[in-house]
DNA sequence: TCGCAGTTGGTCCA
DNA sequence: TGGACCAACTGCGA
């Protein structure tokens, strides 16, 4: 595989410096940018910036937590760094720690080190790409050695992009079609690395701890049970493909979302996002598992079909300007969602009054993870399946509280879910009552995240509004008083929801996806108008029920 | 232009 | 548990 953004210069001296910028791919397993920082070097600098913009305590913030990460994603990302230090020391190095504005940590490290070669993996998310050109072009101009491999994903997309014509594949078997079948080779494996070379003036750090960047415990009541780093990645990736059967036999729409204690996943994802696992390694030990059994799945719904549903999203991403964002998304349906911050809010604090949900986004906030039908469901609902709340704002919410949030899969995600892309059945919606009914009949999963339902008779569970006053104080949960009351009727709110869409349709289907601000501000007035003239009754009673 | 396929809907019924 | 039906979307390829 080709490094396709190394700017490699045969004159450079050998036998000099590297430096090792660490950002994703906190491992020493299948890194193409450390063993090449590592080959022929006198010395490598193997450096982690802390960017205090994403790190930094924010009190103010509606969760434990900074501005941008939840606390468990910063938790999970100090144990990975934790562990990367503790593998480089194995191999006779360190991690240096430095905390600052990353493109100016680095331009400062590139003065002041020993540096001739500059080793990073090749970034696509918009963040990296902006800031890898400033360092990319500081160091050029010093006659320092750039390598930055594509090694986070097991495609480059811009091959795919090019094979395509210059647009990316927009749908998954079409993506399929055009990667074809992976050819990458292994990086070997590090039995040692060149020492750190002379820090001089700059003061390094250890990793630090949760509580040295200013946490405490009292800032969250329950901590994600993922733990970080490359160590426990390897440990859970031997751990699932011991179960060759399993492995085989993996469908992704047959996983069970209200499983917690061993859930239905493999739960590498957020391995995967911060590279503590290498995708193009777990791909190579699926294809071994595959080799050996009589026969086993196949993408979409394989583990190998998992892998490649990133490398899709990566793909597409890379490949549509504003992907992010309605507005100025060629791929993305115009839709006047609503501004209701109320309803938002609701969701977001698990209180819209229908305990899958709420159990849902319990666990979304207390461990950082759910299962993927999970996130379908209350992604759903609160888009284009109930409350039309407007895509981007659930997405924020997912990126900062989410340990596997990564920003390519969450977008495309909740384009899928909201059917501004790539999905288009926008009556098929699910139920925040019977959606989870049917995998799990008793309500454990709501039992054990919201536990203030653990007494309600599993008649009432997913909809406790419809237990007589006695049961519920039976089972000590008035429902009003101790749990809210729905946000809105899941039958009326959806029915809604499915009108509203097929106008958006039609209206972009009309304009040839050329919607206005103009045209999206009139049907949302229609839409309020609608609303007005057929519901007044419970619209008020919403508000009520919201306060 | 048409027919088909698309990772994971809900409900009812046998 | 699986199939029929509901109501119907888009992208893709012929």
């Amino acid at each position: 595989m080709k490094p396709p953004l190394s700017l490699l210069n045969p004159n450079m001296p050998s036998g000099s410096g590297s430096l090792m910028w660490f950002r994703k791919g906190l491992r020493v397993h299948d890194n193409p940018a450390l063993e090449y920082a590592s080959r022929g070097s006198s010395c490598v600098y193997p450096l982690f910036v802390i960017d205090p913009h994403y790190m930094e305590l924010d009190p103010d913030a509606y969760s434990p937590g900074s501005t941008r990460a939840g606390i468990n994603r910063i938790r999970f990302l100090l144990e990975s760094l934790a562990d990367l230090d503790s593998s480089l020391k194995k191999l006779g190095s360190r991690l240096l720690v430095l905390k600052g504005e990353p493109s100016e940590v680095l331009i400062r490290c590139l003065n002041e080190w020993d540096v001739r070669k500059l080793c990073f993996e090749y970034d696509t998310d918009p963040y990296y790409q902006a800031l890898d050109d400033k360092v990319k072009n500081y160091a050029s101009a010093a006659g320092i050695e750039v390598f930055s491999p594509v090694s986070h994903t097991i495609f480059d997309p811009a091959d795919i992009i090019e094979k395509n014509g210059g647009r990316p594949p927009l749908s998954y078997q079409s993506f399929l079609k055009l990667a074809g079948e992976p050819s990458f080779s292994l990086s070997v494996e590090l039995s040692w690395t060149p020492p750190v070379g002379d820090v001089g003036r700059c003061e390094i750090l250890q990793v630090p701890t949760l509580k040295e960047l200013g946490y405490v415990e009292k800032h969250q009541d329950e901590f994600t049970p993922f733990r970080g780093g490359e160590s426990e990645a390897l440990r859970r990736l031997r751990e699932s493909l011991s179960d060759k059967e399993w492995v085989a036999n993996f469908e992704k729409p047959k996983g069970d979302p209200s499983v917690y204690i061993k859930p239905a996943t493999t739960v590498l994802s957020p391995y995967l996002k911060f590279g503590c696992l290498s995708s193009r390694y777990f791909y190579q030990c699926l294809k071994d598992v595959y080799k050996n059994v009589k026969r086993h799945t196949s993408p979409p719904v394989s583990l190998v079909g998992q892998l490649l549903w990133r490398e899709f999203f990566y793909t597409v991403a890379f490949g549509t300007p504003n992907f992010d964002k309605m507005k100025g998304n060629k791929i993305c349906k115009q839709i006047p969602w609503n501004d209701d911050d109320k309803l938002l809010a609701a969701w977001r604090a698990a209180r819209t009054g229908y305990p899958w949900i709420d159990a849902i986004m319990v666990q979304l906030r207390k461990w950082g993870w759910m299962h993927h039908l999970a996130r379908h469901s209350v992604a759903c609902f609160l888009t284009r399946g109930d409350l039309f709340v407007h895509w981007e704002k659930g997405r924020d919410i997912f990126e900062r509280l989410l340990i596997d949030s990564d920003w390519a899969i969450n977008n495309g995600n909740w384009l899928w879910q909201s059917c501004s892309s790539f999905f288009y059945q926008y009556n098929r919606i699910y139920s925040p009552i019977s959606f989870g009914r049917k995998y799990d009949p008793n309500g454990n999963y709501i039992r054990h995240f919201l536990p203030i339902l653990k007494d309600m008779p599993k008649e009432y569970i997913y909809e406790p509004w419809t237990a007589p006053l006695s049961v519920q104080t039976k089972a000590k949960c008035i429902i009003g008083r101790d749990y809210p009351k729905p946000v809105i009727s899941h039958d009326t709110a959806s029915n809604e929801c499915r009108k509203k869409m097929g106008e958006a349709y039609a209206l972009n289907q009309r304009l040839k996806g050329l919607v206005s601000e103009e045209d999206l501000r009139k049907l949302r007035r229609k839409f309020d108008e609608d609303e007005d003239k057929q519901e007044p009754k419970p619209r008020r009673q919403r508000q009520k029920l919201i306060k």
